[in-house]
DNA sequence: TCCTCCTAGTTGACATGTCAATCATATAGA
DNA sequence: TCTATATGATTGACATGTCAACTAGGAGGA
């Protein structure tokens, strides 16, 4: 049975295991799709905006170098430097020079983001809770959120190691 | 606690419990981009193009009519008109007049759209198995396949129910 | 100083996705 | 038949994402 070629499987999945992948892919893609569409439909944020604004308002001082906000959201550099243009063209931040390194920009959160942030978190929150949460409540079916992190557990450390 | 609002939760979902759906759409994002990436790198097709040809390759006579297609992977027509354009282009595929309904149009899979297909698919599910399926071994950690099996299907039964 | 290299950020070209409008053809009903 | 409406598909405008080039400013050593 020995085979030297070692890096990768030779296997491919069972009609099973690929049944099971595809639900897997198709369940996530359409819950994501759900909380995006009612995000945007109750608070006119895209997940992209909520996703920096949210950086922005855990950051010390509502502001962050733009490279570090890049960082925390894992996004590209020139990915984020188009998405603050437009975000700042309807004023939920604004880009100030860098005291400290002239080359640098920092990404401050105004107050119009941080409000619009606010009330949009409240109820992106409810849908988490209403999509995803409340699928694994206590009477419901066989899974529980411990077997959610299981599974997240288990594909994470495969991933890493 | 009776409170007569009914349809909506009220609730947010604890630290524990977002720190949970982070976790779950972050290694969801973190293996599908890693499997595009390879699937584009080990045979030059997006994620996009082997949805299209997956679904012509599984067809009767390896063609579509081109609303059919859409709906078997859940596209808009615009989105796929779109790329069956640049799929056209690149010789995977070519449109037809419907012989049956003069707006209509089939797509076809050609032999070199059909060839690509062959040896991309055995690549990706390659892929699938190291990636996905293989986090799920017996003597790994918590989680088995069935594990994935019962959250996907938990929440399956929330979103449609 | 003055090279050289590194880093921060932006830009432009292009790929891809959404939406609304359009065009041609079917289809049903007066 | 003739008209109103529905359907199949494409198109164009625009939003968003990636990649590679570019600009500008730090940082270290001869």
């Amino acid at each position: 049975m020995e085979n030297s070629q070692a890096v990768r499987s030779r296997k491919s999945p069972t009609a099973e295991e690929l049944r099971v992948w595809r639900d897997f892919v198709e369940t996530g893609d359409r819950i994501r799709s759900l909380l995006a569409a009612r995000l945007q439909a109750e608070s006119g944020l895209s997940t992209g905006d909520y996703s920096v604004l949210l950086a922005l308002s855990e950051a010390e001082g509502k502001r962050l170098r733009s490279s570090d906000l890049a960082s925390v959201i894992d996004w590209e550099r020139s990915r984020l430097s188009h998405h603050l243009g437009r975000m700042e063209a309807r004023g939920l931040v604004v880009r100030e020079p860098c005291a400290t390194d002239n080359r640098g920009a920092e990404v401050v959160l105004t107050a119009s983001g941080a409000s619009q942030f606010r009330r949009a978190s409240a109820s992106h929150l409810r849908a988490v809770q209403e999509l995803f949460v409340d699928a694994f409540a206590a009477g419901g079916g066989e899974a529980s959120l411990d077997a959610v992190e299981e599974v997240t557990e288990a594909l994470r450390a495969h991933l890493d190691g």
